[in-house]
DNA sequence: CTTACATATTGATGTTTATCGATATGTAAG
DNA sequence: CTTACATATCGATAAACATCAATATGTAAG
């Protein structure tokens, strides 16, 4: 079962701070890389590599511009991150069934 | 905000690859520690700091029954991490309102 | 075809993390 | 109060990761 990797991957977009942070600043909207500069703490080729994994995550989606690039949520990553959090953590028809009976 | 450190510690449970076999083991109910070291291919020292991390997060709990150590997915630590998903992946209204707009 | 600017990549460094073997603790049975 | 067994902690090591400054690439304007 090699999809752990792939699910691991997914959810390290949620594991660091200034991820969180940058994904945070991403629900009111598409941000240009320089925009995020600005409210991140970072370094310039920090945020670089941060976005990197962000959009090699699904969470988010980049778009060029001329000299710009602009990032913002992605719904099918969204949509993905949830579906795989509900798929790890659902329990199984018997151990609900046995957690009726036992109560 | 501090929240995001809260957050990155919860979602490290899903960031692992042994982490998310041991979750999958536990889908199907309660299990000791010995029966999850023969699912998973790691040392045993290896394995308690795997359940520390995931009963830290929430994720799971532990129950010590004699010399056996439970583990079992906890429904509020489940909740917890889809309710903190939401959260972090939910858009503001300003940006529905504006895809609609630009559909 | 330079110059200026936005972003990406590279290389180095310190920190965190996963892993293991060895050892300690905790618990039940003899 | 030993012994046996289950799990936790410790100490060391290697791999992964975040971070930065420096450099490269890519793009538009002069």
């Amino acid at each position: 079962m090699d999809d752990y990797k792939k699910m691991a991957l997914l959810f390290k977009a949620f594991c660091d701070e200034n991820r969180l942070h940058i994904i945070e600043q991403l629900q009111t909207g598409e941000k240009c890389a320089c925009t995020l500069l600005e409210e991140v703490s970072v370094a310039q080729s920090t945020l670089s590599h941060h976005m990197k994994i962000l959009v090699e995550s699904s969470v988010v989606t980049s778009r060029r511009e001329g000299k710009w690039t602009y990032y913002s949520l992605s719904d099918d990553g969204g949509r993905l991150a949830k579906q795989q959090l509900n798929k790890i953590l659902e329990k199984s028809a018997e151990q609900i069934l046995c957690e009726i009976c036992t109560k």
